[in-house]
DNA sequence: ATTGCTGCAAAACATTTGCAGAACT
DNA sequence: AGTTCTGCAAATGTTTTGCAGCAAT
């Protein structure tokens, strides 16, 4: 019995309807990028350049533009999301609903940890309900100093 | 009597013995651009042309680079915030040490709104320690949609 | 058939950097 | 004196756009 449908499917059903809605077309690029990103799954986050030189790798000739071109549907759609942790160009991740997640971000080494509080989200609501507002999406990033051996190391390393 | 020090004061301060402890030097361009946050106060955020654009009209002739030379090291001094709302570039505001405050931003109209919460701030701390790290800072963003007359009135005329 | 899409190259931005002369301590 | 700073212009990196031909509905 599939009574678990796939995520991946579902969110690929999202982007067809959003485009549909919008007499757009659900083109081979499109779809290529699109699966490419559900083949990496939750939590990697990745720059547009890096997209480029993956696809180019695979084989498939897709143009910068196009990228772009892409992931901006893709982002008002809400199936990706932008971030643009500490002083780095954009990278984007898929987002899966139901599996949101917030990101803590080494000031040191880079290392992203991503976390959930429900605490946080439901208080988040309440704010935005007494300002007036409904609230669509949100971002939350903590910035601090991990204590991991590699950041250590680098640390000893740099100093 | 002075009891309650000067807000103003203790950022200039700060940012003095920022410089001294890297031997750098707290030039006639440094003071300008600070005051020129200062004097714009908490909730204002700026990008780089408009704060050349500001101060060229206030007669100071002082170039980009220098701007953007200077609001890094006010940035990793602290006494300056980064944020770059939706799509758009930098934007820096100052910040208020026990001021501190996060935004949320309506997707229609642009209108940002601040807002403080303790309880996000308490959360924040337990979910950075249970996770190994030593917080340092944050960014929240909640996006949403507003209902001001302003908005709903803009709405209307794009639709 | 019609409309939207793509890749390419050029353009537009935003930000950084090298350098020679000026300013600061 | 010695170092750091500044403005300028050039360089860089990222993202957007125009266009002519291609692909999807």
């Amino acid at each position: 019995m599939n009574s678990q449908p796939d995520p991946n499917q579902l969110l690929q059903m999202k982007f067809q309807s959003f485009l549909e809605s919008r007499h757009l077309k659900f083109t081979r690029s499109r779809k290529i990028i699109l699966e490419y990103f559900l083949n990496l799954g939750s939590g990697t986050h990745q720059n547009v350049e890096s997209i480029y030189k993956n696809l180019s790798a695979q084989g498939f000739k897709i143009g910068m533009a196009t990228i772009y071109r892409t992931i901006h549907l893709m982002t008002e759609c809400g199936i990706l999301e932008q971030h643009a942790f500490q002083q780095s160009s954009g990278v984007y991740e898929v987002n899966y609903p139901h599996m949101h997640h917030d990101h803590l971000v080494c000031l040191d080494c880079g290392l992203i940890k991503e976390f959930e509080d429900l605490e946080i989200e439901n208080r988040q609501l309440s704010i935005a309900k007494k300002l007036g507002f409904k609230l669509q999406s949100h971002k939350l990033e903590l910035f601090g100093k991990c204590l991991t051996p590699h950041c250590i190391h680098l640390k000893n390393q740099n100093s």
